[in-house]
DNA sequence: GCGACCGTTCTAGTATGCACAAAACGGTCT
DNA sequence: AGACCGTTTTGTGCATACTAGAACGGTCGC
């Protein structure tokens, strides 16, 4: 792979894990120095992580790791819940055997896994990525999957909130239900509920930790 | 703005108007001579309109624009209506007065653009973009704003299918009436059904021209 | 003493040049 | 005559150099 390929996976993982604060200023004669390659490449990779809103660019004042007003993320985790809900929907009405066996072993890999929030956090994933895939849809599944990594940074926050992850694997239990018995209607709307629960603690989360922002 | 963010327009605008032919090769130094730039801001628009999708780039082997498989483009309808239902749905729930004003006035520059297919195009981009802006969610918007755009080139094709035009219409009207009526669920359902029917047509006109694709 | 204006500096944006990789062509060998 | 290999050609990918615009600090004026 060139380069800036691998540079863009590189930084985009570092946002997504957290490694790189929100907000923190990315200069691209330093990152150049720290990857030994020209600006060159390290401006191809910002630039397509612009475009993918994972980083902002403003005009002759360089780039910084996205930051999101509240608002902003409130309306990301309601239109994910949308896309999730519409990969429930047609999952529920396509489910091949293949990915009633993946359902099943992600979730009970997320029900082995509700003791530590860590592995859940990743088990977590394989699960959500199991439901993109059984949609069949694999156009779908990609902006699913980009936006579901967008807001993974926002998603390890609420990890801490109490009693979020046994209600989640209940939640996760309903959906699988409602798939397997191709009950459409029903499959979506409890993806919905289950990824807009997790907007609206976030919500609580932000209100708490910056009043003023809040609004 | 910078040239590249120009550059990028432009050649977006080129591609979603048809003037650049689906899969034509998009050569560096010949959009450079062309433009009367170096290569350095083309291949930074290139780069951004890779990222979106609009056209493809092939390592060592130049960027053409994207001519994506039958089955792809269908995913790619579905995934739109999918959107679009989600517009819909949210829109019921919260219209404003402003929202209602708008939809209105879109529904009627419809009518009266029904004999002409050209002008119905234009309004018909009018009349989803005030959808999306009444689901009050700018991220969502944003969403599928871009999506339509990617598929209007695909979309043009259809104008000419028989009876589309006012069979349109008629959809148009029952959505508005079930956002109006604060439906999310029927609102919702029209305008998955409106959109699939013409990935469906797509689909139709696809394996009309070229049979041994429609697989 | 405080504020505005100008110069410096630093960084993004663009141009140009170079190196490498892949494809096309021609030559040679079978 | 056809296939295979080497060479050339073409164009991407990266590096480096240059330009322009914005932030910052100093100085001058009030």
């Amino acid at each position: 792979m060139s380069r800036a390929q691998d540079l863009r996976q590189t930084i985009e993982d570092e946002i997504v894990e957290g490694r790189l604060a929100l907000g923190s200023r990315l200069d691209e004669v330093q990152l150049a120095a720290r990857f030994g390659v020209s600006r060159t490449p390290i401006r191809e990779a910002l630039l397509q992580l612009a475009v993918s809103g994972l980083v902002e660019t403003k005009p002759r004042r360089g780039t910084i790791v996205s930051a999101p007003e509240p608002h902003h993320l409130i309306a990301m985790f309601e239109t994910m819940a949308e896309i999730e809900a519409a990969c429930g929907r047609l999952a529920a009405r396509r489910l091949m055997p293949e990915d009633r066996a993946a359902l099943e072993a992600a979730l009970d890999a997320c029900a082995a896994a509700s003791d530590d929030c860590e592995t859940y956090y990743a088990e977590n994933y394989v699960f959500h990525g199991a439901i993109y895939r059984a949609s069949h849809n694999r156009f779908l599944a990609d902006q699913a999957l980009s936006l579901h990594r967008r807001l993974a940074p926002y998603r390890r926050l609420q990890l801490r909130v109490r009693q979020r992850l046994p209600q989640s694997l209940a939640e996760h239990r309903g959906i699988v239900e409602a798939i397997m018995a191709g009950d459409d209607a029903t499959a979506a709307e409890r993806l919905r509920g289950h990824i807009l629960v997790q907007g609206d603690r976030f919500a609580d989360l932000v209100a708490g930790l910056r009043p003023q922002d809040a609004a």
